[in-house]
This record gives structure tokens, sequence and C-alpha cells, in this order.
DNA sequence: TTATTTATGAAATAAATATTCCATATGTAA
DNA sequence: TTACATATGGAATATTTATTTCATAAATAA
């Protein structure tokens, strides 16, 4: 017989997390693997079979459907529906999330640690996983602009700031695209080909930053990207971007990794930059 | 027969979609509507079964699998694994994964590792040393504002740019006081005791946004200000300060630990602004 | 118009995938 | 130790899901 640990299991993922923290102490030896192996690879879960996963968990299918079914789903189904969702990036409504915090600030966590633990996090992915060539090709691409755009709304905004304040501090000619949408659209078309458009972007996607991206790419000036998705529609194949992800805690996510992320771009670019210089001076 | 447009299909994502684009008018009607479909939402392509899917199209399972293979792949399946893998957060190769790991074994840290370090560790002090009970009590004072004025300079910017963001979306009535600096204090001047300053400020401190808070305590409105240490000019002994210090990297500081903090500060006001708000409705 | 090609939908079929069941192993208390 | 409960793996089963086939509809050319 299989314990159900409670009848009404998580429906969001973000919600999941703290509950296997919270029971996992609880849970049968193989189970555990799999609640470890579930927070560190949820993209797995959602995006594979249960043979393919139980595979790399080294357990066997009916351990992942047991799982499942201690913490109340009905089955394995239901539970990677969940993982599935959360891989979407629809985002919650914000006065959802302050409930969901609510309910999870009732243990020991802090509401501090919560999110300086998912940055920490964050910053480690990033490390790990952002592509090194990638980043100097992109500063490259920087560094040899007449001069750089630098364009994103909502969340990015902050991040075009930084970037803007940064690139500026070190001698690299740049301006943010702001504005009104269409007057941002009729200064992108004065990009041209010596130009570069620095788009940052997050989803859900501003069809406006989209827009830009494809205006700056018919008048053939270079395009790079920072965004949180491959999915991206900014991203292209013939341009240069950089993805990082930020963990989410109660459907909140932060800009610390992204914020280094930036900083890393700009401090490259400078560095580059300088080098063009030295060179054209000799 | 099905028209097999090409033998090898595009493997990654990012080749598909511009593959898309250009052969497009070649495609019969049907398959024009999928094409569509799958570049505006890849998500579903990835996450949804073939029945799903066509049913959102409104065409048939049958047309989903042509459509794939008119592209070239053996089938939806096929295709599905490439829109899935897009959708991972893996997205580098492993020949150029290889090939950082080995330009970094190399003892020299890349620019990456030292930014991610120097965050990561800003980050774990700032868990460590933020007074919890402080940060509690300036969200509180957040919360009871009428109005939030936001102000910062320079590299406080973006963090200005992120509060604003934040505490917007949360119900949290603010506005960034911005502007050139003698009429920023003007602005200033307009605040009365149920308004709250929150002031964010580094070394060195912009003479500027002192004179702001002096303004402020003058008047009478609570201040609360976001430093980089308690010698700042900003923190006074009445009014609710928080400190967060960020590690330089040859020169530069980053602003990942300073996002974190301002992130719990925003959602930990909203978070009591909801609770207020529900008080007084009943 | 008619002949012919191409596109499409519905239903049958094949494949894959998850789930259940049961035998056995492992751990725990008397 | 034995008795009991819990956990686990393997294989049979049920279910879901993709694919193929074929009849018909739409489009195109003579």
């Amino acid at each position: 017989m299989i314990k159900i640990i409670q009848v009404k299991p998580p429906r969001v993922f973000s919600e999941l997390k703290p509950w296997l923290q919270d029971h996992y102490q609880d849970l049968p030896k193989r189970l555990q693997s799999v609640a470890v192996f579930a927070m560190h690879n949820p993209d797995v879960i959602a995006l594979n079979t249960i043979a393919s996963i139980s595979d790399q968990v080294s357990v066997t299918p009916s351990t992942m459907v047991r799982f499942a079914k201690s913490i109340g789903y009905q089955g394995f189904s239901d539970m990677q529906a969940v993982f599935q969702e959360s891989m979407r990036h629809v985002p919650q409504p914000y006065s959802e999330r302050l409930n969901s915090m609510q309910r999870s600030t009732g243990r020991e966590q802090t509401v501090l640690s919560q999110f300086t633990q998912a940055a920490a996090e964050s910053i480690t992915r990033l490390e790990q996983k952002v592509d090194e060539s990638a980043l100097l090709k992109a500063s490259e691409q920087l560094a040899q602009a007449r001069m750089v755009y630098i364009a994103g709304q909502g969340r990015a905004e902050p991040v075009v700031a930084y970037l803007h304040y940064t690139l500026v501090k070190l001698g690299v000619q740049s301006v943010v695209l702001s504005g009104m949408p269409h007057s941002m659209a009729d200064k992108a078309r004065m990009l041209q080909t010596d130009d570069v458009l620095l788009a940052i972007s997050f989803s859900p996607y501003t069809a406006n930053t989209r827009e830009l991206v494809d205006i700056c790419l018919l008048n053939k000036a270079k395009v790079v990207a920072l965004t949180d998705s491959t999915l991206s529609q900014i991203a292209r194949a013939d341009d240069f971007h950089l993805e990082v992800l930020e963990d989410e805690v109660s459907g909140f996510r932060g800009l610390s990794a992204t914020m280094c992320l930036a900083l890393c771009l700009a401090v490259e670019t400078g560095r580059v930059r300088a080098e063009l210089d030295k060179k054209l001076n000799t």
C-alpha cells in the first residue's frame, strides 16, 4: 500500500518545491532520490518519459509513480503536468504570488533566506551554463559597434539602466532606446550596419522588443540579445544571444544572476574596446 | 504523397524558425496555419499531445504529422523533440561546454567566474548580516505610506527602476523621483507626513540624495534607505535603513545582492500592504 | 467542362507509455 | 530469532498517443 501523505497535491511548481523540502525526511530512500532529482532537473521531469527519467534516477518506473502518488497526485502524468506548466512561463497574477508567499513563510525559512537561496542558485547555474565563448563574441560585437542601442521593457528595464550606466563609464558609446512603442521603432530604423542593438527581454516577451529586433535585422544591424529562454522570440540563428534563468520564489523572479551577467558583458566589452582603441592609436 | 521539402531537417529550434519563414509561401493552407501557430506557441508544440495541438490549430492530427514530414522530420514526435530541446535550459552544446571547461581548468579564473563568485559571496553575506526585523519594519513603513517616492542616482538607478516596477505590480503606489537635481528637491518638498521616501544610495554618496533625505526629514516624512554602509550619510538614527555590501572585482561592483534585497523589500511590502487592505475592508 | 494532381479528414492500426499487480527484499519491533 | 510492516523491482495490463491508410474534397491544368 502506498501512503498518500496529502490528498490535495500542489497544483503549481512553486508550491511543490517547499512541500518537498518539508516532507523530504519522511520519504523512503528511493523516493528521496527522486525528490532530489526532480528539484534539480525539473525540465527532465517535464519533458521526458517515465522510462527515461527513472533510468536517469536509477529507479524503476513504479517508483516514479509511487513518488507522484505519495504527494497526492493521481499518477506520474498528473504530476508531470505541474512540471510542464512551470515551463510555460505563464506568470501568475501578483495577488496569487503574495498568497503563496504567505503560505510558504509559515515555516522557518524567512523571506530573505528564500530569496537569497534562489539568487545563489541562479548565479551558480549562470556560471555553469553560460557559454564563455558566446559571452566573448557578444562583447566583441558590442565593442566594435559605432553606437550601442539598449532596449528592454518591464522587468528588463533595470538591466537596461545598469548596462547603460556601466558601458558609458567604460567609454563605450551607448544610448537607451526608450519612449513610446512607435517612437522606439522609429529610432530603431536609424540603426545602421555598424550599430548594434543590445536587447534585453524576459518572458512573457513583449511584442515590442521583438519588433525592434526585426527592424534591426532588416537594416542589417547586429543584434545582441540577453534573454531567459532559448525559446525567446528574440533569439535568432545569426545573432548573439546570452541566456540567464532566474529561480523563482512563489512566482517572483529576481535579477541577481541577470545583473551579474550584465556586468560581465559590460566589463568584457570595455576590455575588448580598450584593446581595439590601443591598436588604432599605434 | 507527401512532398518532403528537405531531407535534413533543422535539429535546433533557432534553425527551424528561419527555415519556416523561407518556405512558408510554398506550404499548403493548413500547413501554413500550423507553421504560424508553431512559431507563436512553441511551448504548446513542446508540451502538448498531437490531439490537443491539432485541436488548438483547428486541423486534424494527420495534418500535424504531414507538417512535420514536409519539413523532413520522421514524424510529429521527431519534430516535437526539437521544440522540447529548445525548452530545456541547457543552451550550450556539449562541445562548447567542454571548451569552456578546459579553459577554466587553466586555473586562471574567467571573467564570468570571478564575477559570479563575487556575487555569490555578496549574497551569502547579505543573508547573514541583514537584520530580519529591520527588513520587516522598513516594509511596514512602506506599506503604510500613502505614496512611496523612490530616489537614487548612478549605480542606484537600476535598483530604483526595479523597486518601482515591482512595487507597482504589487499594488503599492509609488513614483520615481527623477530629473534635474533642483527639480528633484522641489518634488521632495511636496512629500507629506504620510508619504515615504525610499532612498537608494551607494558610496560615493551623491550630495543630491542626501539633500533629499534632509528635506524629507524636515517635512516629517518617513525615510527608508538602502545603502552600502552604515557610515552612509543617508542613514539616520530615526529612520529605517538596510545595508548591503557588494564585493568588488578589480574595481567593479555588481548589483546582485542589492537586487535580491530590493526584491525582498518589495515583496514583503506587498505582503504587509495586502494584509492592511484586508483589515480595512472588514 | 473533364482529367489529374494535390490536400484534407476520419477511422483503423501500430507504437509508446503509464499504471497496476504481485512476488520478493529490506527493515523494524517483539 | 520471528512476525510484521514497509519498500522495491519486474512484468503484465490498460491506456494514451502517434501514425498510417484510404476515401473524398479541393484545386489546377488541359
